[in-house]
DNA sequence: CTGTTAGCGCGTTCAC
DNA sequence: GTGAACGCGCTAACAG
């Protein structure tokens, strides 16, 4: 093919061999069509006569042939990927935002691609830049605190960038979240008319957990009018693994500090459910002798014994919402508002 | 550039625009050099003169450059990424698993992608489809019972394949596991000892989740050892949705069914966990009234009053010892042992 | 509705 | 140690 380039009478020869396996080409040899014509087929079956879509579709099958993205990706300018930065990919909190964008996204043909960050920006903002490396069509991130750097990569990518989780008044891009802060103000409100005397806060602050240090603040507003006059008890840990074994942890070094605490508010139900279980094995009763509020509404909380009072978060639709508005603007539409709340909501068991 | 192919004097026009983001010839113009020391710069420091790496570098930094994976996978043939194909990716269990691999993969330069079942071969098949489309250098599935179309593909795919978690004769490629089917045994082994009278499998069957048939299969083995004469007691539901709510239900049938059973033993620790905390309620006492043990040590059961008797398996270590597996193979070493059996370790605690 | 041509941004090859 | 040429496999643009 390309032997015109080639100056005299001795054979061309590949100067390069590639992965050897089926290309479009090979495919479009077998259909007796052009290459572009098998694109097209994979592209927008509509736009092609039945006929040629079926050979088409019949020889793929029978060359075993599979796309490469790469090449596509080059060729188009159009990754069909988005990025996903969560804190912790386990997290079965998460998980659910996850789901959502998945089960909007997937039918549109776009793929996740999923990193995660311990909690760290720093890890965050190499896990940004390694994405862009693969040009993705838009961004997801859990949290609206980042390095500067973070923000800059992510406003010059020039894709739609959507934060959550969290609330701001400068958003990247955009925003779908709820006001952590609020929800503790409310869940301070709550244990006063619950009458509770003496509320603790009990959390481990991750250096990059943005959402933690905002319930915090939500607390402290809550107390200061709630509880006027009353000095605000807290008992902030740092960088503890997030697991329910520093729940009890957590409670034991609290009750250290407040020993006539009647209620201990935790930065998540993981911690609670930890206290809770220790309460448990160490015969201390709850709510009676001490409660328990929790955050996140993990789907342990109802099942425990008392089941957990908590906050409930929109998990799943931050993540379906998040999605509707990327869809939306993939699609050249307009933008919609720059900040969603998609609000929270005190779920009151058995523990508080 | 390309004017040579222009054959009149009218001036040379694109005919396409690419992302008009920053590429490697900006950089390279920026630091004076060609573009192929930039790439050098990137993938072999080393081999270039420092006093140019530092030009190079100070481009890429003033210009924020971000290399195009795209481009590059499709030039270099490798994608430097490792497809992760789990049944749930929310599960923590496979969580532990999948930081094995990232720990020891990323370092070498490798990414991520992971995508997940939801234990059905047949979303498995398509999934496995769309990974092949971005070339990953390595594959990593949780399982061994795929359709032969996904064996198939990945026999093809002239990569290496790690299956896990489970066993079998006749891997795709190269396997590391455990036994579930030993694990029951031993388990059903400890029940005897234990002198419990009459056990229950209890299950819920996800239709591709072979570890919890083979777990079956070896609780048979065990019973048929261990209480010759009696007859197996199982209860099996099907594609109960993964949750601790589905161990209480789990519970409340298979009590129905053999009211004076004495142990339960279930597929899963959520179940087992679920059931336990069932229990709890209404006010059964464990394992006194009832005894109960789990599969495969969530971070929840050694927490639980009373803590889960389940069995320990090697999450992590599978992981790690799949990474090092793939890495060796990808640096043109030899595959080492087609099989490596992990173990499992049954670890006795207070609910049976 | 389908084919032709050119080029996406990078890495490999080979010459210097 | 560094540069020039070429092509990886695909799709945008345009013509028919």
């Amino acid at each position: 093919m390309t032997s015109q380039s080639n100056p005299a009478q001795e054979p061309y020869v590949r100067k390069r061999f590639g992965t050897n396996a089926v290309t479009m080409a090979d495919v479009a040899k077998m259909a007796g069509v052009s290459a572009q014509t098998v694109s097209r087929v994979l592209r927008e079956p509509e736009g092609c006569m039945p006929s040629t879509r079926e050979r088409v579709h019949a020889a793929i099958r029978a060359t075993k042939y599979v796309q490469n993205l790469a090449a596509s990706n080059l060729a188009s300018n159009r990754s069909m990927t988005v990025a996903v930065v969560l804190p912790v990919i386990a997290a079965s909190i998460f998980a659910e935002t996850v789901q959502g964008l998945s089960e909007a996204l997937l039918p549109e043909g776009y793929q996740l691609i999923i990193g995660h960050t311990d909690y760290d920006p720093v890890r965050e903002e190499s896990l940004v830049r390694s994405l862009l490396g693969r040009r993705p069509d838009a961004f997801f991130l859990v949290g609206t605190k980042h390095t500067e750097a973070t923000r800059e990569m992510l406003a010059r990518a020039q894709v739609p960038v959507v934060e959550s989780w969290s609330w701001t008044n400068r958003p990247i891009d955009q925003l779908v979240g709820f006001s952590n802060r609020a929800a503790l103000v409310e869940t301070v409100a709550y244990a006063r008319r619950r009458g509770y005397k003496r509320p603790v806060f009990v959390a481990s602050f991750q250096s990059g957990d943005d959402r933690a240090q905002e319930r915090l603040e939500g607390f402290l507003e809550g107390m200061t009018r709630q509880y006027p006059g009353q000095s605000v008890r807290t008992l902030i840990l740092h960088d503890l693994p997030y697991r329910l074994s520093t729940g009890r942890l957590l409670l034991a070094k609290a009750r250290e500090q407040y020993p006539d605490s009647d209620l201990f508010v935790f930065s998540s139900d993981l911690f609670a459910a930890g206290a809770l279980l220790a309460c448990q094995r160490s015969g201390i009763k709850v709510p009676s002798e001490l409660a328990i509020i929790g955050f996140g509404d993990y789907e342990m909380s109802e099942e425990l014994v008392p089941a957990l009072t908590t906050v409930a978060v929109p998990t799943k639709r931050i993540g379906q919402d998040a999605a509707k508005i990327i869809l939306q603007r993939l699609k050249g539409g307009n933008a919609g508002p720059r900040k969603v709340d998609l609000g929270f909501e005190l779920v009151a068991r058995e523990s508080a």
